[in-house]
DNA sequence: AAATTTTTGTACCAATTCGCACAAAAATTT
DNA sequence: AAATTTTTGTGCGAATTGGTACAAAAATTT
């Protein structure tokens, strides 16, 4: 590998690595090659290799695919190109490099969510919204692989729960924001008059939740994104008409 | 470890083991062992020590427990009682052990639905059928450990699916299995007059394959039974009244 | 009782695991 | 240019991994 400073690198890296979606997301190390960016003026020692967003992007791909025990510090290192004292300095043992991965995950989608999820009764009708909601996830459950790959959370995190505290905590935090939001898009919903007052929003965000679950589960089995499709449909035009 | 054949054992093991539930099953084990409780004689060499199924029901807990890929062999002998030779011999390798314990986790169930679903039109109406299932799934994602554990299934063998194409085989199965089942369980409840026939079984199916894996990651992530027990009601009281 | 067959249990192997020590490298600062 | 600071990269090491060889054990068969 040529020894060259990432800032010099990222520029180009959007056209060397076309796969690689490289979004502004907050700060993933807690170090100052961040600082950097945000700030004018270079940090003191050898500057970083690597840009710690692609790195955390490129172990979430292969957490995602092989699960937390089975990915080797080995294999990280080959997907990353940043040698194994390097993610140790930059991220944390391989638990830590897991979670920032999988934060970076959840946050994505998040912000995903932020621009389809917002009822202010203005023409879209309730089913259309929610149809869109279900299209960004299937999505992301087929669309980084070759073969489809699933909810990365449910996939990967249900598996070591019992094992990792830190990792349950997450998946709780993870289902607990999903509940929150979609019961907030639903009592949003019913204020401007896009839901009947009979409905109940929890009820309908844990409706929505499992039916998310059934998507990432059928995927990572080998659904086809027209198969799920197919599937988000039928149980949204059951829901809303 | 006392060397005494597991015949002489197995009578006293369900006071012994009070939590292992044992149950007849296909056979297991390729061998000879299973012949000789079918058979009359008892097989030529040295008699095994161990009861099949029961070391597949702790081999099943200690999977369930910490995914298949962080269980190690030793794990395994710890669990079980039985030496690593003897499980190969026995089982074949770690994937093997993995497959029959899940498959047998898989049949418990399924014969736990047959004799609960299945609506002939003699008074139970939908509802209570389905929440008599969901009562089962919640007793099967809760009722085996302190810490609920969830779904075997989804939270195990989606994590390896990718890289192990038989586990990934298993999982479909059990999928399709599902589907078929419910879908046909729909259909007859609508030949039966209990369902109004402008329901589509297929997508009832499906709904109920997506609350069952909304129950079981929740569970995983540590909801109680009561918790899945309400939620499960909500569901089952918005699509059947 | 000797021969045969199957399981058991010890001990081991090669490969892989995660994590780190330490010197060289690359930058800024004085 | 010397000193300082941070990252890089080689290499290692203790522990664990899945799997097996082989002799002793425990049964039936002859």
């Amino acid at each position: 590998m040529v020894h060259q400073p990432y800032e010099t690198l990222i520029h180009k890296s959007e056209a060397v690595d076309a796969d690689a979606v490289v979004l502004g997301l907050p700060d993933v190390c807690g170090d100052q090659a961040l600082e950097a960016s945000a700030c004018c003026k270079r940090p003191r020692g050898r500057p970083r290799a690597y840009d710690p967003d692609l790195v955390l992007e490129k172990a979430l791909f292969v957490f995602w695919e092989k699960g937390f025990a089975a990915t080797s510090l080995d294999d990280l290192v080959e997907a990353t190109g940043v040698n194994r004292p390097s993610l140790y300095a930059g991220f944390g043992d391989k638990e830590a490099l897991y979670l920032k991965s999988m934060q970076r995950y959840r946050h994505r989608i998040s912000e995903q969510l932020d621009t389809v999820l917002s009822c202010k009764g203005q023409g879209d009708s309730l089913g259309t919204i929610v149809g869109r909601y279900f299209d960004i996830m299937i999505g992301t459950y087929t669309g980084q692989s070759e073969h489809p790959l699933g909810c990365a959370f449910m996939c990967t995190a249900l598996n070591e729960a019992p094992q990792h505290e830190s990792i349950l905590e997450m998946l709780q935090n993870t289902i607990e924001e999903f509940d929150v939001r979609f019961e907030r898009f639903f009592t949003d919903a019913q204020t401007y008059g896009c839901l009947p007052p009979h409905h109940d929003p929890k009820v309908l965000a844990q409706m929505i939740g499992g039916i998310t679950a059934n998507l990432g589960v059928r995927a990572r089995a080998g659904a086809s994104a027209d198969e799920l499709r197919g599937i988000a449909g039928n149980m949204t035009r059951m829901l809303f008409g």
